[in-house]
DNA sequence: GTTAGACAGTTCTCCGATAACTGTCCACTC
DNA sequence: GAGTGGACAGTTATCGGAGAACTGTCTAAC
């Protein structure tokens, strides 16, 4: 089937150009296309160009990355929890995908070879994190979950940026603030 | 007096090299040194090298910065309206002076003739944020002050480096994300 | 649909030469 | 005595030109 060999080129050719940018190299298109054993052209029909290559990458991984922190969050009944996962779940993936960290940091090295910066995925995050809370919470005020999910996406990217804590740590403040802002806590 | 020349000679070194940095240019020491019309000899007096120089402006403008917060802190007698003006006053006075944003951002430009990161700003700025609540709220938990100053500053680093909403808008957020940290606020 | 090759225009890279800067001496002056 | 001007070795930035590589597109061929 055509779609699926679309696919499979269009996936292949990603982790190839994901590999190389985690490595701190800017894949060219002919280097890319020699390693995944396809023309030059191929790519560009697939593509467009190099722009269009570099999105979906972008795209791709942010992707994965929200999804993780999406799974975690639905994975615990209680909210804190879900929390606390969500972001030792998006520390974790952090840490151990440099090209998210690249995108999130704006650092100089891999995001060269991209465009995007990190107000896309801190707007993906936080509309997710949204709809996380008025799925699992319909009862509360819809300007108390947009506060809370922004504030919690926004203090995450500053936890990568700028490291303090430790995860265990960060998650749990993370979570505290959550539900505080959501006055949807018993205070100690 | 000898001081006061000496402070003099500082003040007006630090003013030039800041100009300077903020035009863009990475200032030299001869060209500070003839700019401000004394010898090389006396900068190297004065500041030690080239780092010490650098270090003392950004120690000068992150001083002036949380300054300016925190007399907008300390001018308003409602907890909520002293965040909201403190935070007005951070963001008015970081798209005023663009050496305080090179430093918080990470940019750069500027930063390159600096070591320091946004690291030691964020920590100074939630000191101070955390002795303010102390000594307005004595009764608070320390834990919460503490957790309500770090995440205002780290909020207002994050809508520095990435703009999201009106200046009224972020202000008026980070107080409510603040007040309801504490705990300190009847709820609407 | 894919490929190899060619194409103009742009960008990267390497390299040596030159200039400028850094940090530290010292003799000298007011 | 603090400040100056000059000199110094070592390092680092700057410039220009040559060469290579890349981008994006087109065409003929498979």
């Amino acid at each position: 089937m055509a779609r699926r060999a679309r696919d499979d080129l269009r996936a292949e050719v990603l982790d190839v150009a994901e590999q190389l940018a985690v490595a701190g190299d800017r894949p060219s298109m002919p280097e890319l296309a020699r390693r995944v054993g396809v023309s030059r052209q191929t790519l560009y029909s697939e593509f467009g160009d190099r722009d269009g290559l570099a999105a979906a990458l972008v795209l791709r991984a942010t992707g994965r990355f929200l999804d993780r922190i999406e799974t975690a969050l639905d994975g615990e009944p209680d909210l804190h929890a879900a929390w606390v996962a969500a972001v030792h779940a998006a520390l974790t993936e952090a840490a151990r995908n440099p090209l998210v960290t690249a995108l999130l940091t704006g650092e100089a090295a891999v995001p060269s070879a991209f465009g995007s910066g990190s107000g896309p995925i801190v707007a993906a995050a936080t509309d997710r994190a949204a709809g996380f809370l008025r799925r699992v919470r319909p009862d509360l005020p819809d300007a108390d979950v947009r506060l809370a999910a922004a504030t919690a996406s926004r203090l995450v990217v500053s936890h990568l940026v700028l490291p303090g804590g430790t995860p265990d740590r960060v998650a749990g403040d993370v979570a505290t603030v959550v539900l505080r802002i959501l006055g949807a806590e018993q205070r100690g």
